[in-house]
DNA sequence: TACCAGGTTAGCG
DNA sequence: CGCTAACATGGT
């Protein structure tokens, strides 16, 4: 059970951090968090816990409102939203890469959320030859079928929303049937998560430590590949959004067909050092949302 | 109604 | 190696 209260939100001076709330969550890199246009707010999944999040600007300065407790905020969502870094003081795009400098401005704010590697893979499992919007409902029929249900109460001892479910652990998941799988709109990819999810449950490969700054991101997507529905290019958006590999460079058709029409063919990824992904994610943001190119 | 989607696999030459 | 058909299904 949790409470929350929606009239009364933590307030957070967060202009030093630079983050747009926006680009973060519309970016691709998560599928559960949707936006409320009646009252300007997101609500989001964080490890079996619902939120609300929204950005407010009053005088010059930039907040962030949220139903959180101060320590959830302190312990869970400053850690979630990647705010202890400002990619901006790290970053070193070469001057002569016009695109890459072009996606970082229309892209500045997005923060790489550190989410749960467990569901991040399976998500990414579930995101191949699928557009976005299925991915999102798909996830959410996963969830509402085998996630915990969270019970969330207003500030007046209500129930709020109706339903909202958590992601399905590894364990719940390795359990199942493949039979069990059936009419969640998972396609082909229902053998590749049973599979994924005994692997994880029998610790075959161990995702917290995947997770560690020693094992790093090529490292990572080694072993992510062993298996099976988990090509380069899911791997690679695992470790970078689940494993916060941050030097990961995910290319997916739109990121190549920007190689292929920005860059001839052939990208540079080390020029962009530890912070690759970012970048990446600029990209993303630029062409898919912010119509750069067409 | 067709076409397509933040790919991967297996099976070919 | 490199190339490619097949893959399930819901969103648009």
């Amino acid at each position: 059970m949790q409470g929350i209260n929606l009239k009364n939100p933590l307030k957070i001076d967060v202009t030093d951090y630079n983050i747009n709330l926006e680009k973060t969550f519309n970016c691709g890199q998560c599928f559960r968090w949707n936006y409320d246009n009646q009252t300007n707010t997101w609500r989001g999944i964080v490890r079996n816990k619902v939120y609300w999040i929204r950005e407010k600007e009053e005088n010059g300065r930039k907040f962030i409102e949220t139903t959180a407790s101060k320590s959830e905020w302190n312990k869970i969502l400053f850690t979630y939203l990647d705010l202890d870094t400002v990619y901006e003081d790290e970053l070193d795009i070469p001057n002569s890469d016009k695109f890459a400098i072009n996606a970082q401005n229309a892209g500045r704010g997005i923060k790489i959320l550190r989410q749960e590697p467990w569901e991040t893979l399976i998500s990414f499992i579930i995101s191949q030859r699928n557009n976005i919007p299925k991915i999102k409902s798909t996830i959410e029929r996963l969830c509402k079928a085998y996630g915990k249900k969270l019970e969330v109460y207003n500030e007046n001892g209500k129930q709020y929303p109706s339903e909202l479910y958590g992601f399905p652990s590894a364990s719940v998941l390795a359990s199942l049937d493949i039979s069990d799988l059936e009419n969640l709109g998972l396609g082909y990819r229902d053998e590749y998560i049973l599979n994924a999810a005994k692997a994880v449950d029998n610790d075959i490969i161990n995702l917290d430590e995947l997770t560690f700054s020693q094992v790093n991101g090529n490292k990572a997507v080694e072993q992510l590949m062993t298996l099976k529905g988990v090509g380069p290019k899911v791997a690679n958006c695992v470790a970078l959004f689940g494993l916060h590999k941050l030097d990961m460079f995910p290319i997916d058709v739109w990121i190549q067909r920007i190689i292929d029409t920005y860059y001839n063919g052939n990208i540079n990824i080390e020029s962009y050092g530890k912070l690759a992904g970012v970048v990446q994610q600029y990209m993303f943001y630029y062409i898919k949302f912010n119509s750069g190119g067409n």
